[in-house]
DNA sequence: GTCGTTAACTTAACATTGTTAATTTTAAAA
DNA sequence: TTTTAAAATTAACAATGTTAAGTTAACGAC
């Protein structure tokens, strides 16, 4: 029973219906549960309609995540007002960890699984934009608290900081969200392993006079 | 025509055929191109005679990781005889990342991907053993060098540390290894970010009168 | 030696998946 | 009223992991 004639923003309607049903099969159950007919039943289409608004599950999934993308940079823009460039750097981390904590199903598809290469040209976040893009963003911040002078004087090129500072981070996160129930490893306590890295971030990038 | 009663070894043979045939699918076209009729294929034989000795696709690609696991320990452990512990301890990350990026399908599957939790008793490295457990290596190399004395006097435990530099190590590799190509991220070059990681790791965990 | 038993393997078959092609339904346009 | 095309569905395909049901041939027992 298709009632014909959608208005383009019914059409954006079922769109974001069909990513929201996605998404919550998702996040629930991991990536292996979105199938294109549980998607399609959860919105009470058929599956094949999903074709009409999406090339493939790849573009589905990466419109998932690409919500979710905007919503890390979202997460992470509150601590963009922070005065103190210092601070606004390590809260700007600190954000990162708990979102990605947080979300770890969108955390791996965005960072840990691997997808055919990003294009810029076809995703909808703007990239450079500190609203929508949290690399920039990270950039960013990296880059004021250079020009605030809290990084040791050897270290001059922010991007090459804050690729280094990421990878730490990413590293945390991801070894977490893999292998946190993995009995072959002792892990220390979560918040033990995040406070060490940060320390060790700190001492490794700051000027000694920020230490602590 | 099944020629009868194989020997327990003729069935060893024929089950390390069959993680053979699987590794070289893996490593060429990665974890999607293993199935099971193309390992049967590879081997002559038909899809299901690898369920005689494997009970299901997980458990062979485990089986694929698992000799790849001894191969890292395998890779590490020529550093294990160097007799300055700082020394060790800074050869030992040097061979791990280049044992990631020069085997990044392996890598994937040992720390990027998830598996259900890996039950120790399953597998067929010997935990502890350090002639084949990496993780247990890495404890005994950040140990002797704490026991030398080369990191900072506020950190006292090995395990910690040795979590943190790992976590340090492993963002770095499987940023590189799944957004290398990644349009969205002007990479510095990826020495240059080992360097830095490398770096920052010294200055934030060892004593001052050992860096560089 | 012959004869079942059973190990080793194969072919058939199933359910599930992503995806495409063909078909239906219905509202608007002519 | 008829035509058309949008919106959706059902049917179908090929590929995959996996199970069930055969098939073949070597060994042990008589």
């Amino acid at each position: 029973m298709p009632p014909k004639v959608k208005t383009e923003a019914e059409k954006q309607v079922l769109r974001t219906g069909i990513i929201d049903a996605a998404r919550e099969l998702f996040i629930h159950n991991g990536v292996e549960a979105v199938t294109m007919r549980a998607v399609a039943n959860k919105i009470g289409y058929s599956a094949t309609s999903i074709y009409l608004y999406f090339n493939d599950k790849e573009q589905l999934l990466r419109a998932v995540v690409d919500a979710d993308v905007l919503k890390l940079a979202q997460a992470l823009q509150s601590t963009l007002s922070i005065s103190d460039p210092l601070q606004r750097f390590l809260q700007f981390g600190q954000h990162y960890v708990q979102f990605a904590l947080t979300n770890p199903n969108h955390y791996r598809m965005m960072f840990m699984t691997q997808h055919p290469p990003c294009d810029p040209a076809l995703s909808s976040i703007e990239q450079n934009n500190p609203e929508q893009d949290a690399y920039s963003q990270l950039i960013g911040v990296v880059t004021s608290a250079c020009e605030a002078g809290v990084f040791k004087p050897e270290l001059t090129d922010p991007t090459l900081i804050a690729q280094t500072v990421w990878a730490a981070m990413h590293g945390l996160c991801s070894l977490q969200i893999n292998l946190a129930d993995d009995a072959w490893i002792d892990w220390r306590p979560l918040e033990t392993r995040i406070d060490a890295m940060v320390q060790t971030c700190m001492y490794g990038l700051l000027k000694e006079s920020h230490h602590e």
